[in-house]
DNA sequence: AACCCTCACAACCGCACTCTG
DNA sequence: CCAGAGTGCGGTTGTGAGGGT
């Protein structure tokens, strides 16, 4: 799995695309030919070693191109046609979650492919987000404005100190290091996960783990689909859905409703995840993130010390 | 009919990660 | 440990269709 801060990190090396750029490498819409001749040899053949695949298909495309054109497009799993509006809501609540995490998204999303969602995401919702008078970045409305009800509806509740994803590295962690003066409470994935689960660690989890699993694109868990039977069988997606549930709870309720007080085991006060989402102490995003990375030192998921 | 513009979607590209020898 | 191959991801660009003038 890619170290998610890893984009900001500088390039070790530097190594040319040599699938890309050739002289007599066929670019632009695929054919119909073109794609039965690759869908066929595919299907013959497997997936993979896509550098080699255009050759060995007898096809004048760069593997990536080939590659792309079958995870978007020629894939039998992949669903065709509009994107239904419950796919829509889920895809506003991914993102508000997850942010341009499209793999991410797409992976909750059946049949749909990141490149997709990404597209709709920039052609659709991301307008209809701004005549909204949102921000499709940040879900924040464009102009706050105290005295709008609707605006408040809408608007994600965040942390004001934490506009900018204060996630660290440390060693492999990303780690939320929320923290809200003066409001002392803790909060723990405790509320949200079967302690088997937590106890198991991410380690027990090489390669089909739940989280691992959440974390990878779409394509690559029908990749991993020998891996089902697995007790822990996708506890990250269990997870998110916890999550995007309790997200629409929150949005639903957070005007008039009380939740009540859980008073963890050494008397401290609890809050699940939505609490501490509308206590403004994490934003969703947080939430996500830290439930989805684990610390490689002592293989145990991460909880969240807030006070 | 011709041209221009906008939109939606497919495809490309560069970067960065993992794996393997 | 290193280098290179293979692959995945997200941003950007290209292309074709449709509508307006």
């Amino acid at each position: 799995m890619r170290n998610l801060s890893s984009r900001n990190s500088t390039r070790s090396r530097s190594t040319p695309t040599p699938c890309c750029g050739k002289v007599g490498i066929k670019r632009g819409p695929w054919t119909p030919e073109e794609d039965e001749i690759l869908a066929n040899y595919i299907k013959k053949d497997g997936e993979g070693r896509w550098r080699t695949l255009p050759k060995r298909a007898g096809l004048l495309r760069c593997g990536k191109s080939c590659r792309l054109r079958w995870m978007n497009y020629l894939r039998p799993s992949v669903k065709r046609g509009r994107i239904a509006p419950d796919e829509e809501d889920l895809i506003l609540r991914l993102h508000r979650l997850l942010g341009n995490r499209w793999s991410l998204i797409a992976g909750r999303i059946p049949g749909r492919t990141d490149n997709e969602i990404k597209n709709y995401w920039n052609t659709h919702l991301s307008k209809k987000l701004i005549s909204q008078g949102i921000d499709p970045r940040t879900h924040k409305p464009l102009y706050p404005n105290p005295n709008s009800s609707e605006t408040a509806k809408i608007a994600p509740i965040q942390n004001p100190n934490l506009n900018s994803f204060p996630l660290e590295a440390n060693g492999g962690v990303y780690r939320a290091t929320a923290t809200r003066e003066n409001e002392n409470f803790t909060m723990t994935n405790l509320d949200q996960f079967p302690n088997q689960v937590i106890d198991d660690g991410a380690k027990n989890w090489p390669n089909c783990d739940g989280f691992n699993k959440g974390l990878q694109s779409h394509h690559e868990q029908n990749k991993e689909e020998d891996c089902v039977g697995n007790e822990n069988e996708d506890a990250f997606s269990l997870f998110l859905d916890s999550l995007i549930n309790e997200n629409v709870f929150v949005y639903q309720q957070q005007q008039q409703f009380q939740q009540p007080k859980i008073i963890g085991p050494s008397g401290e006060p609890m809050i699940s995840s939505s609490q501490a989402i509308h206590h403004g102490s994490i934003s969703e995003a947080e939430v996500a993130y830290s439930m989805a990375t684990f610390d490689e030192k002592d293989g145990a998921l991460n909880s969240y010390d807030l006070a």
